[in-house]
RNA sequence: GCGGUCGUGGCGAAGUGGUUAACGCAUCGGAUUGUGAUUCCGACACUCGGGGGUUCAAUUCCCCUCGUCCGCCCCA
């Protein structure tokens, strides 16, 4: 074979979608009682709105990205997440403008980020993404979370840990990254090449750098806690109540940032504590991003949402042994003995079909044995036979594969016999 | 970008410097002129990811390359 699926990505064979479809299913369940609407946006934007709004010191804009020009000569990229474009649609289609505010949406569909494959990741890999925008309402960043763990508890994960944080605003963030900087700029040589270039950048990442994290000075660096305003702590304060009265148990973790640049106040993880899951255990990663739409010339509107990837949210069912329920058998197979039986049995099965019976025939010109074997290995509920004999007879049997048995039927009476026969 | 691992039929999986590359599953045909199991019989890799080299001889040794999987960084 001389052509393979590009490195990190793979095909989900017609076995598997089954269980995308179950999952997918899911998340449309959840997101229509939480009363979140889809959004579909481009599979790719133009460059610059990742680089402005994900941030040009990132992982994801520096290395990540899939770039290329277009015949317009336009930088475009496949988009390696989608907050960014769900604002950018937000403020194009004025949806600040609506009457129902906050907006709420939700999106599922393939993102790309350019990175060596492993366990759980991918080049393309598919997000399912919640985002509220218009309200900083703490109550509903509670909500959010909510809903990301809803989904996981539909599907039976149970192995999870909620990690939340709080980013401050703006003016804090500030104020201990200049703590940072001189925390550890004396020092600088202990660390590695990264986190030399994070000083400037980003001295944020240094506290989240495995490389480094034993030294001691991480544990010492000045905490972003100490560093939020009034108005900050009690926006988290109003947050981890509302998850306590909803019953949600989250876990307080000082040091959590997350990767993209947009992020303020509440910050959060869910990640599976399932052994033997492998080295990623991030399901879900979130946070809320007020300013972003003005970052693009929109008016302030600000945002939360989240995005979980489906491949490791599968990855997580498989470890914790939970599955969906099995693919609905076939129906009725129908098995034609003799050249003259074929054409009568293609048109019965149009006529099942169109009663919406699930239902199929041999395509492969094969011996009644072997056409009985393949009803068998499809597991069809019901085997309709139709030899010369029938055909003049004007019946057909059908035969019960669970039970064997096997009766001859009219054929005007056999499509509510079979309906019968499937309740 | 770095590190390790592996690459034999549709799938799983042995194997050896040398005459016809085990075996299992699946598939197809037959034993059974029109019936799913089991059993039995038969069929099914001019070829061992690709290229080059060493050798009388290479799937087996060496080099390169492509790819896989896993890990690091980072993330979903």
């Amino acid at each position: 074979m001389n052509f393979k699926v590009p490195r990190g990505t793979q095909d989900i064979l017609p076995s598997e979608t089954w269980k995308w479809q179950q999952a997918e299913k899911v998340i449309r369940e959840v997101c229509d009682v939480y009363r979140y609407k889809e959004i579909r946006t481009p599979i790719f934007e133009q460059t610059e709105l990742f680089q402005r709004l994900v941030g040009d010191t990132t992982d994801v804009v520096q290395k990540e990205m899939y770039t290329f020009m277009d015949k317009g000569n336009r930088s475009l990229t496949l988009r390696p997440e989608n907050t960014a474009a769900v604002v950018r649609s937000f403020v194009e289609n004025k949806m600040f403008g609506y009457p129902d505010q906050p907006v709420k949406m939700y999106y599922n569909g393939p993102m790309f980020r350019y990175e060596r494959q492993q366990a759980g990741r991918y080049r393309q890999f598919v997000q399912f993404g919640a985002e509220v925008i218009g309200s900083a309402d703490p109550a509903i960043d509670a909500e959010v979370i909510a809903l990301a763990l809803d989904v996981y508890k539909r599907v039976g994960l149970t192995k999870l840990k909620l990690v939340i944080n709080s980013l401050g605003d703006t003016e804090c963030r500030a104020a201990h990254r200049k703590a940072l900087i001189a925390h550890f700029s004396p020092h600088i040589e202990e660390f590695c090449s990264d986190c030399k270039n994070r000083l400037e950048k980003n001295p944020l990442r240094i506290l989240d750098c495995k490389i480094d994290s034993g030294n001691p000075l991480i544990a010492s660096a000045p905490s972003l806690a100490d560093y939020l305003n009034e108005e900050s702590v009690n926006y988290f304060e109003e947050v981890k109540s509302y998850l306590d009265d909803a019953g949600i148990a989250y876990e307080v973790d000082a040091n959590l940032v997350r990767g993209l640049d947009y992020y303020n106040h509440t910050a959060f993880e869910i990640m599976s504590t399932s052994e033997g899951f492998g080295a990623i255990t991030t399901l879900c990663g979130a946070g809320r991003y007020n300013g972003l739409a003005e970052e693009i010339g929109g008016p302030a509107a600000p945002g939360i949402g989240f995005a979980m990837s489906i491949e490791r949210l599968l990855l997580a069912m498989e470890a914790e042994g939970k599955s969906f329920e099995s693919e609905p058998a076939l129906d009725v197979y129908i098995v034609t003995l003799g050249e003259s039986t074929r054409r009568p049995g293609f048109k019965l099965l149009g006529e099942l079909r169109e009663a919406g019976i699930r239902s199929d025939m041999d395509y492969m010109d094969r011996k009644m044995k072997a056409q009985m074997k393949s009803a068998d290995r499809l597991n069809a509920r019901i085997v309709v036979l139709i030899g010369e004999d029938e055909l003049t007879e004007g019946v057909a049997q059908l035969k019960n594969m669970a039970d064997g048995t096997q009766v001859k039927v009219p054929m005007v009476e056999l499509i509510e016999k079979i309906k019968a026969n499937l309740t």
